[in-house]
DNA sequence: GAAAAGAGCACTAAACTAGTGCTGATTAAA
DNA sequence: TTTAATCAGCACTAGTTTAGTGCTCTTTTC
């Protein structure tokens, strides 16, 4: 049911939280690292999960990682400049909506019977694209801010 | 990886296939029946999950069956008056995108452990509203003109 | 009746998801 | 130099979901 995995949810509540941390301190203040348990020992989630997401983002370039005691992760990037796309691109790949549908179209059609006579490959292939265009379209940092609209689509500038 | 059902994909394919019919006829003329085995027999789709979806679309009021020989379905309703969101919703749920995230609200959050302090409850509820409209603007007869942009975000009007 | 068609229930196999176990590498601090 | 905290990597299990099939029953036209 269009549905994101845990470890995304895992990995999302991460990050909107490194990036409210980040916008309680001066803008010019260096990120300070903040560890996987740090983090699961706020938020009652599995922490062997939390810590996969993490590892994920990091490789995604998502996040930098420091080793060793006193170590930790923190965003590579400012939150405005980190999408949702992103985000759970990495996670869990773009969003397909079905399995002919992806990003690269033509490469992922091998498997599919219907494809020559399909009536539905274009117009989901542009849905696609739309909610795509809407995850790209959300910030990290705007996810931190609670109060407002992460969509933009029901905001006042809307 | 956000992605819809086999079973709701070949509901797709058979309704955008009676909308096309009916697109291609006078538009005061009844709709004829098409049977499941007919369509089965244009779309190399697994006849008998075809049949599963034209039987749930039947029961979530999309489709009129009539039983017996030479019976079949037909659409309830003009094309334009159905939309992408109602069919995904019968066939696979409303797009929830967290567990905790469901339309009703809190009835499905008791099983969260995260909710009292999770970070990403509220944004991520108005993302999946955003994609929701998305689905809910989508009519099926948009889908059935396969030169259109069925979500109206990228065409002149938008 | 016979055959075509939908309605309903149950079942299996494969894939995916959630979560855990274990070991190794790196680094600050005692 | 030892210790402990921390990230990195691989593999494994159990549960759930998905895809697809089997079988029987009812309805309806011919």
């Amino acid at each position: 049911m269009l549905r994101l995995t845990k470890r995304t949810e895992y990995g999302l509540i991460a990050l909107v939280h490194m990036a409210e941390l980040a916008a309680a301190r001066p803008a010019e203040a260096e990120a300070e690292v903040i560890s996987a348990r740090a983090i699961g020992d706020i938020f009652p989630v599995p922490k062997r999960m939390l810590a996969e997401a993490l590892k994920h983002l990091q490789q995604g370039g998502i996040l930098e990682s420091t080793r060793g005691v006193r170590g930790g992760y923190r965003l590579s990037r400012p939150a405005d400049q980190v999408s949702l796309g992103e985000i759970v691109s990495i996670l869990e790949g773009p969003p397909t909506l079905t399995s002919c549908a992806g990003l690269g179209a033509a490469s992922s059609d091998g498997g599919c019977d219907v494809e020559p006579v399909c009536p539905i490959r274009s117009p989901l292939a542009r849905l696609r694209t739309g909610i795509w265009t809407l995850f790209e379209g959300v910030t990290l940092q705007a996810l931190a801010d609670r109060s407002a609209d992460p969509t933009g689509l029901f905001s006042a500038t809307g």
